[in-house]
DNA sequence: GGCGTGACTTATA
DNA sequence: ATATAAGCCACGC
């Protein structure tokens, strides 16, 4: 097991429950360390395995996807968070006060 | 093995 | 509200 911070970024994006998205920072933190935000950017970046690591679940602390998002675009992150169940406010952003993932309520 | 870069966040001015 | 600085890990040259 490594315990890379990869590797632990991984799994707790591999935790996200569907229909619920996470911010960069709140990952970073479940991972470990709050300022492996970055880290979480390149870790998804990489994405060895976007079928486990659903790498568009992952917003900004705005709630919005990133601002460089490579995988598709903007909208395309946008539709399959729409597809997973989750709802955007007018301003194009995520209501991260009802779909931001918290752990404390999937009973770990 | 060192330096720069990157899907970010937080704090300070 | 925006701008700047610092912090973290992994990868490429």
């Amino acid at each position: 097991m490594s315990d890379s911070a990869f590797e632990r970024i991984y799994a707790v994006v591999r935790r996200i429950p569907r229909g619920k998205v996470a911010s960069y920072g709140q990952i970073a933190r479940l991972a470990g360390n709050p300022r492996w935000s970055r880290v979480v950017g390149y870790a998804l970046h990489v994405n060895p395995d976007p079928e486990t690591i659903p790498c568009y679940r992952v917003v900004t602390k705005e709630g919005r996807p990133s601002p460089a998002f490579a995988f598709g675009g903007f909208w395309e992150q946008v539709y399959l968070l729409q597809k997973d169940g989750v709802a955007f406010d007018e301003y194009g952003k995520v209501i991260m006060d009802q779909y931001q993932w918290r752990p404390d309520e999937q009973t770990l």
